[in-house]
Parts: C-alpha cells; sequence; structure tokens
DNA sequence: CTGAACTGTATGCGCCGTACACAGTTGAGG
DNA sequence: CCTCAACTGTGTACGGCGCATACAGTTCAG
C-alpha cells in the first residue's frame, strides 16, 4: 500500500516519505536518521520530538532492558499515549534503529590517539567496547543492514582514520575494520548474555536455594564425560583457566584475541609493502 | 514461587524438575537437554514429544523465519493445541534452547580434516559458518549464557582437537577457539541480516515502484559529505571495491578476516614454541 | 475567515506467551 | 480386579504487544 492514500478521508499520514528536491529518496529509516524528513509548519507546535522518544526509549532499555522497551511504555514514560509515538516514528523497527544510533552519540567528538596504526586500532577496539558495555541492549538489537547511521559512519571513519599509516590498500583498511567490530560486537554480546542469564538464574532461586552458581568448568565436570569429550574433560579438571579465584576474566578474553586479531592484520601489513 | 504447589488442588506440574539421584539439579534448560529429566509411566502414552516440537520449531524457523515461531504456529504444525507444548516444554525460552541444539544436529558425525592444525582450524570455521547458514535464524537468537548444549560441546571438542599438534597450552587453544566462534558468528550475523533487509525492503516496493536497489557504496555516496567523512567519501567513489560487477562479496570477506585470524594465531603459535 | 495541514487521542483488532482448571488415559499397589 | 495417583492433552481467559483507523483540536497559508 502507497503511502499516500488517495480519497482518503480526513487523517493524513502518520509520517510523510521525503524532503522532495534533488536527491533520490533513502530507503525507509534511514531518511529520518540523516535529517530528510519533511516538516512542515501548519498545524500546532508539537509537544513530542523523535528526540525525546529515542532519549526516553534508551533511559529505559538502559534501566529495564531491551525487552522492556515497548511503545506503551515509552510513551507514557513521556506522558503521552502510546499512538501520539507514530506521528514521530514510522514504526517500533524505525524506533530501534535510532536507538542504534542515538547509543554512539559522542561519536563526532571522538579523538583516537596514539603512535603507529597497532595502538590506534587496539584503542579504536577498546572504545567500541566501552560503548557497547555502557548499552548492551544494542547487541540484542536486529541490526538491519550494514551500519548506516550517521554516527556508525563517523565511527567507521575513525577507525580508518587510525590506519592512515598502514599503507594498506582503501579496501583492505575497510576490511580490516570490519574484522574487528565483527569480533568486537560479538564478544560483547556473549559477554552480556551470559551476565544476564546469571543475573536471572540468581532472580529466579530467591532465597530458598543455596544457589549453587554454576562455573563454566563445574558445569563441563558435570556434564561432559571423558569418553566423549576427552579434552573438554581434561581442560575442566585441569587447574583453574582463569588467574585469580573466580576464573574466567571476561576482559583479558576480549584483549587476548584482539591482540590475535592486530598480530595477523600486522602479517598482512608487512607482507603487502616489504 | 517454587515448582511444586503445596496443597494446589489437581494440575500436576508442567515439567518436573530433575531425576534425583547423585548429581546436583543442572540449571533449568540444561537438564533437559542433557536428559536429566524425569519421565514417569504412569499416565497415558504422549502422542507429542520434545523432539518433534523441536523439529517442528525448526522447520518453522527454517522456512518462514524466527519471528513465525509462535507456540500457536507449532503447535498446530503438530495437530495439537497450543497448551499441550508446555507439558514438554517448560516456556517458549526453553523451546529456543532446544532449537540452538537441535540446529547443530549432525555435529557428533563431523570429522575435521587437514595436514596442519591450521588447515583443520580454517576447515572448522567454514564448518560452522556452513551450519549458521544451514538455519540463519540462530544468530537472531539470544544465546543465553556460553554454549553449553551436547552439540554446541561436541563442536568445541572438535575444535581442541584440530588444534592438537599446535603446541599452545589448552587455555589458550579454548581462547582461540573462542576468538574464531565470535567472528564466525557475528559475520555470519551481519550476512543474514543484510540480507533479510534487502529482501524485505524488496517485498516493501512490490510492482509500481522502479526499485533502486541501495547498495553500500551507493549509500555512502549519497549521504557522506567529503568534508566529515574524507576517506568513506574517497572509498565509495573511487572503483568499485568487490571484484565482480555486482560488487561486495560476502563469502570473499569472510575469509579474508579468518585468513588474519589464523595468521595472528600463527604469530602466537611461533612464539611460543621456538 | 476558511480550510488544509498538522498534532495528539480513543478505540479496537489480532497475535503473543502462559496461568489455571479440567477431562480423559494409564499402570502400580492393594 | 479395583482404585487412585500420575500423567497427557484441552479450553478458557488474561494481560501485553504493535499498530490501523477514525476523530477532535490547533495552527497558519490563502
Amino acid at each position: 500500500m502507497p503511502a499516500q492514500g488517495a480519497g482518503n478521508a480526513g487523517g493524513a499520514d502518520a509520517v510523510r516519505p521525503a524532503q522532495s528536491e534533488s536527491s533520490p529518496p533513502l530507503p525507509p529509516g534511514l531518511d529520518l536518521l540523516w535529517g530528510r524528513r519533511g516538516r512542515g509548519q501548519r498545524g500546532p507546535k508539537p509537544g513530542l520530538s523523535v528526540d525525546a522518544i529515542v532519549a526516553a526509549a534508551i533511559r529505559i532499555a538502559d534501566a529495564e532492558g531491551l525487552e522492556a522497551v515497548s511503545m506503551a511504555h515509552v510513551a507514557d514514560q513521556l506522558g503521552f499515549t502510546t499512538m501520539s509515538l507514530y506521528r514521530h516514528v514510522a514504526s517500533k523497527e524505525e524506533l530501534l534503529q535510532l536507538m542504534w544510533n542515538g547509543s554512539a552519540q559522542g561519536a563526532e567528538e571522538l579523538v583516537i590517539t596514539g603512535d603507529d596504526w597497532r595502538a590506534r586500532l587496539r584503542m579504536w577496539a577498546m572504545v567500541q567496547r566501552e560503548m557497547i558495555d555502557r548499552h548492551p541492549w544494542i547487541t540484542q538489537m536486529p541490526m538491519a543492514a550494514p551500519p548506516m547511521a550517521p554516527n556508525s559512519l563517523t565511527f567507521v571513519e575513525r577507525g580508518l582514520e587510525a590506519m592512515d599509516d598502514s599503507g594498506l590498500p582503501d579496501a583492505d583498511k575497510l576490511r580490516v575494520i570490519g574484522l574487528i567490530s565483527s569480533y568486537t560486537l560479538s564478544e560483547a554480546r556473549m559477554a552480556h548474555d551470559a551476565a544476564r542469564a546469571a543475573r536471572q538464574a540468581q532472580a529466579a532461586t530467591t532465597g530458598t536455594e543455596p544457589l549453587p552458581a554454576w562455573t563454566w568448568e563445574g558445569l563441563v565436570r558435570e556434564v561432559a564425560d571423558e569418553q566423549t569429550y576427552p579434552r573438554l574433560h581434561r581442560l575442566a579438571w585441569s587447574a583453574s583457566i582463569g588467574d585469580d579465584s573466580s576464573g574466567w576474566n571476561e576482559e583479558e578474553e576480549f584483549r587476548f584475541g584482539l591482540d590475535r586479531i592486530l598480530d595477523g592484520v600486522e602479517v598482512l601489513i608487512r607482507t603487502a609493502q616489504p
């Protein structure tokens, strides 16, 4: 169904498609992200704005998790009715996209420092990880298409900038950026999913139970017999993996993988330009 | 609320907690995965089974996407009522976990071949990627906790096996496995999200529109001005990134990253054992 | 001054996960 | 053999979800 109903009595459609003029219309969702949605001046002053909606949604997601972000919840956080949101946002999915972009606010004034490409790229990855940790719910989002939001592009630009002195062809720089982002995002996702699972396992056994607090090694010991999983069995029964008593240091794990990747990039750079 | 309501008239609880005996009860969800859920013999023969439910759910997810997997849909695919599923599965979340494990069926008879650790590890990653591609919906799943399902552990065991001749300490082998899995999963996720986005962008413009078919470069050209995104601008306006005309070969991109990671692992192995 | 453009509201639909009470089926223990 | 507890599947109902739609009130261009 096209956006402009022909003889439809009364109601205007929720959001207008584009600002017209030269450029071809962007895919739906992206137009708003890049400020290309029309704004007439005829009606009453809007008491609600896209920014306010997105900010409220992010506040909720930070405080109560992504699953708590419903149109109704966001709306009455703002003191409006549910349907009022649809005057500014086409759908919940679009709101989620805007939240994604909003979570990366501050990427503009981000400065990546370091003596060489390796130090800078490392910092770039750590910053990305920190941004995700500040808004863990972004690891649960659909993530439609390659990142095309303004803040995402800014971040990619910073990554390319970090590799200015690498001597790699631009296409390879982009691939390296993609590689590191993939890893960082995935690692953050696993960390937060695990944390969430642990948290709600804790919540499930309120009070009464002695709460066994399963560790990864403990579970493997319980479940993996020696015949079918000899190596895992050995690993789980050998001395604790992590150094400290609690075992399993996530941050250390992340840095380990990152350094392996950077080693690989170094090999690429060295072989490309002798 | 504990599972056993004291004076509750009539109804037995949906699923019994554990099989008793020695071992301490596993966290909820895992007990079923590892076959540690009790089964009495008193009642009528069940016409429904966990396996049938999981198989039906996977069939739906493969054919119509994960969002089409609802308890109602699964149930009447099997010719039963919605609520009947809850006699075999504690919740939808548990069903999703079982689907995850079920999607990795066939991991037992998987054989990883190759002359050295590098070839084997590469094959291991490619196999993982293919398994994900066969069931793209697993990239959309919550993924509670580190992978503890039997098939997941089998797969990890195979990865460790692939590195038998690497000379690395076991803990490092595990970290390498984790690094590669993270990357593979994330890359697969991006690829499928992009594919899905493209598919439904296509579906949105049925018939009438000339469907512009945006490429990544095209979008960047449209949106990224030279001042704020100089490197991206240059990249997008230079000759097409991919080699063929359609640009952007996902498989090649995946292999690029994988080879970088393997290079990094090689560095680690070489420096660890001279 | 009028009417079109615009903002927020109220109502309602279909779908979701699942709590709960219930009827029918089976096998173990008396 | 009978009985009754254990068990399986059903029916109904509830609260929450995203969102279509019709509507009432506000503002500015003509």
